[in-house]
Order: C-alpha cells, then structure tokens, then sequence
DNA sequence: ATTAATAGTTATAAATTTGTAACCTTTTTA
DNA sequence: TAAAAAGGTTACAAATTTATAACTATTAAT
C-alpha cells in the first residue's frame, strides 16, 4: 500500500475532525460575546469584518465570501450605511456593480468591538503557561493562513456560494 | 519593559486575531455544507456532536456546552428524540436531573454526516501539498486541544453561561 | 437590435435562534 | 418543616437568518 498517500489521507481525516471541533466552540465563545457586548449581530459582525478585511467588495462578493443570500446582503448593508459603518461607491466602468466600502468609523468601531468581545477570551488565554501560548499563537496563525487559502473561493468559477448549489 | 511579559502578550492578541478570522471561515463553510446536505440544523447537530463526544449530558450541561437558552435546548433535544438519535434517562439518585444519551443510531448517523459535510472541504484540503496538510493537520489539532482546554467551562463556578451574564 | 446574462433590489414567507416569564417537581438549606 | 434553590418544561414574543420569486437597470452576446 502506498504509504505517502496513507499518511496524507491521515492527515486529511486529521483537520476535518479537528475543525469540525473547533468550529462549535468557536460558535459558542463568539455569538455569546457578541450578542452581549454590541448593538451588531453576528452577521452584521462578518459583513463588517470581511470589509475591514478587504477594504471594498461588491455586493456579491460580499454574498459569496460570506456565503449569504444576496436579498440578505442588501439588508445587511442598509443597517451597516444606516450606522455610517459602511458606504455605497459605484463603478463608473460598470454601472451594475455597487461597491461597499467601509468608512473611517466602521474601521474604528471595528478594531473596538473586536476587543470588547475579545475580553473574556483574553482572559482565559491570560491562564495558559508561556509555552502554551506561543504553541497557540504560532498553530492558530498557520491554521488561520492555510484556510483562508482554502476557504476563499478563488478556483470557484464566479463564487457559485451565494446562490443554491446546482 | 518586561520583555517576557510584552511577548506573551503579543501572544495573546495575535490569537485573538487569528481566531477572530478562523471563526466566519468555518462559519461559512460549515453552515452551507450542514444546510444542504443534512435535514438537521446547525443547532440541533451541534448538540448531536456534543453527546457523540460526552456520550452522556444533562439538560442544563447541553445548554452549558453550547450556550443554548434551556428552553431551546428542550425543543432542540425533542427533535433529536423524535428522530431516534438521542434518548432520555434519569438519574435515580436526583429525579431532577435528565440526561439525554447518544443512541446507536444517533452516533452512526453523526459519523455519516460528518463524512457528508465534510466531502467539499476534504476535495480542497486535497488540493494542498503534503507539507501544508501536514502543518494544518498538525497545527489544527494544537489549537483544538488547547482550546478545549481554554473555552470549556470547568472554572466557571456551575456553567453561567446559558443564562444572562450577570 | 434583440436576446441573454449579470448586479442588485423589493417583497414575502419560512426556518432558526434568542429572550422572558411563569410554572412544576425535586432537592437542599435554614 | 418551611423556604429557597436547582433542573426542566411550557408558552410566547422577538430577532435573525434562509429561501424564493419577481422585478429594474445595465452590460454582454448572438
């Protein structure tokens, strides 16, 4: 039997079990937090942090990144432009496309909510040994860089997410 | 300055940054997978995936684990008994106490989901070279325990978490 | 020049999750 | 033993997210 592809399919089976149980604790630790320290829902959160992120997207990128209904999307950016978080900008060369930027404030509060719902989770890491944290530090950055490599629909033909698959 | 403490503490917001951007990822690619191809809710497999885990949880330990509101948890474990996935049992020694119970079926159904939502992501992660699956895999299974070890509420004096902080 | 496709919105319904309050039963405490 | 506390349920209401369909405006394609 071949033992590269052996150990790699290990490896495979490995980060699909790991992630499918960070996932829920991740889910727990931050819906929690954000519901009790901003006015923002979770979505609204990952719309504003996508374009914290990026700068500017378009409205279906902002769909497909995220992979909301695009009726949603529009919802969620009239309360992010009604909170002066983000702005409409249109595309002279395009006049379909709507691009959504997201503003000094929404940039500023941003980097705020960011830490207020951090709070409790830096607490908790705050209890971890040195070495620990350094290991977490360093795991979380590469698990963080490899998935955002993996996750981000780049191959997908035009971010098919966004609407019903197939 | 401290040098030793300044580093631990760039520690700490570099994992806060890291996790902070890990979460909409899996968010994304999990909700959509769990949405389209399982009958089960985001919710109600997150509960299944905590007693294919514990085996074996009260009511109020369920709504501990995942910060769910009791009520909900009732409905949420409803479902699952009504689809044969998990039973109730009680506890002779406190006729309060309600432990709900992964069943057989319950745990091979949880397996073959997992397999199903997984299937998008496994194709991508094949995609990576042997080194990177090797790091992620590695590096998943660090944050994975270190965050089981950080998120799950040992210290928290009888689990506040499903009710109203404060 | 039509036709088809793309980007986004509006309108609406349904599903899911969250939040409260009141209630029952059982256990613990004073 | 009476009162308080803990574990669960019931009953609602509200917030959030998901899903569809139809529609406008603009661009691309035949």
């Amino acid at each position: 039997m071949n033992n590269i592809i052996n150990k790699s399919k290990e490896s495979t089976d490995q980060v699909i079990e790991n992630l499918l149980s960070i996932h829920p604790l991740l889910t727990k630790n931050y819906t929690k937090a954000i519901r009790s320290k901003t006015n923002l829902t979770p979505g609204l959160l990952f719309v504003l942090g996508a374009l914290h992120h990026h700068g500017k997207l378009s409205m279906s990128e902002i769909g497909c990144h995220l992979s909301v209904p695009k009726p949603h999307v529009t919802a969620l950016v009239d309360k992010l432009i009604a909170d002066n978080l983000v702005e409409r900008l249109n595309d002279p060369s395009d006049r379909r496309i709507i691009y959504i930027q997201i503003t000094e404030k929404g940039a500023d509060d941003f980097i705020a909510i960011k830490k207020e719902i951090s709070q409790e989770l830096k607490m908790k890491l705050e209890l971890l040994s040195k070495e620990q944290l350094e290991i977490l530090s360093e795991a979380s950055q590469q698990v963080k860089e490899i998935l955002m490599l993996v996750l981000t629909d780049h191959g997908s033909t035009h971010c098919l997410s966004a609407e019903k698959i197939k």
